[in-house]
DNA sequence: TCCTTATTTAGACTAATTCCAATTATTGAC
DNA sequence: GTCAATAATTGGAATTAGTCTAAATAAGGA
């Protein structure tokens, strides 16, 4: 990314947090950097650990709001497959998640659903589903047969 | 329910643990009763309180033990809506769910999904599938009205 | 630049879940 | 029915995940 892809970038970041009435911050740049670095649904400790490496005094809690932040800022999507910690995945498009009950990976699959058709609690207003996929992934399925 | 009708109950409830491995015990037909009896969706913090009820000296651990039991045996399902407490369900058949973002309610709707000609990742082996709506209730959406 | 208010920070705290070692209960074989 | 093997339970400790707090800092508008 060059400096004016960057400017662009910040901006763009800078306008979507405004619009939810949150601030610009580096240290909201520096998580959604790591989000979009390597989306593979990392943890909130994961994306800790992450943001550190550019971000040494970046703190706990601050991942925490600024993921939060992202998620209402229509940035970044949380996804909670199973017991134990969320997960967090910029990709804002329609799809679902098929997730290996075995070795933990998360696969992202295009699939746009037709939610109006679908039948609701009266009164109820949709923000947004989730669709998750559980299974076994076809290396860990080929290791099971062995 | 008659004496009877409890008998035929139990034996299906460990025909079913049996076939999965898993014993009859006194503990899962307790954890099991307080699923079936208040279809609410409750934590499994929620559940040891029930249970806790009939049969006071239960643990914790247990209760863990016997909602993954139960899981796994085919007699519920967990279900991970938000970050925070798992809950667990005892409704086998094919529903999704909508949660109220605003109250934590959590409705079920049932709905047949096509799972088979969804597009999926190469060699994936699919177990089940969790949908899952957000959004907000009628009840809560008229309180906001306000 | 100044003011207001949101955000960050470190660390304490709470909630959710798992682990452990000793005891108890279930199951299958005899 | 008794016995042995082993799965399950128990209570509590330990761990993990997430939230809260109060003081310091930094954004953004006037």
């Amino acid at each position: 990314m060059n400096l004016a892809e960057n400017k662009k970038f910040e901006r763009e970041l800078g306008e979507r947090l405004a619009t939810s009435g949150f601030r610009f911050t580096s240290q909201r740049r520096c998580v959604y950097d790591v989000l979009i670095h390597k989306r593979d649904h990392p943890t909130a400790d994961e994306v800790f650990m992450r943001a550190k490496k550019t971000m040494p005094e970046i703190s706990h809690a601050t991942v925490y709001n600024c993921l939060d932040a992202l998620v209402q800022s229509g940035l970044a999507r949380q996804v909670t497959l199973e017991r134990g910690a969320t997960r967090f995945c910029p990709n804002m498009e329609e799809h679902c998640h098929y997730y290996c009950d075995a070795c933990g990976e998360v696969f992202d699959v295009m699939m746009p659903a037709d939610t109006a058709s679908m039948p609701r609690p009266k009164g109820f207003k949709v923000d947004h589903y989730d669709i998750a996929v559980h299974g076994v992934c076809a290396s860990c399925a080929a290791k099971q047969k062995k």
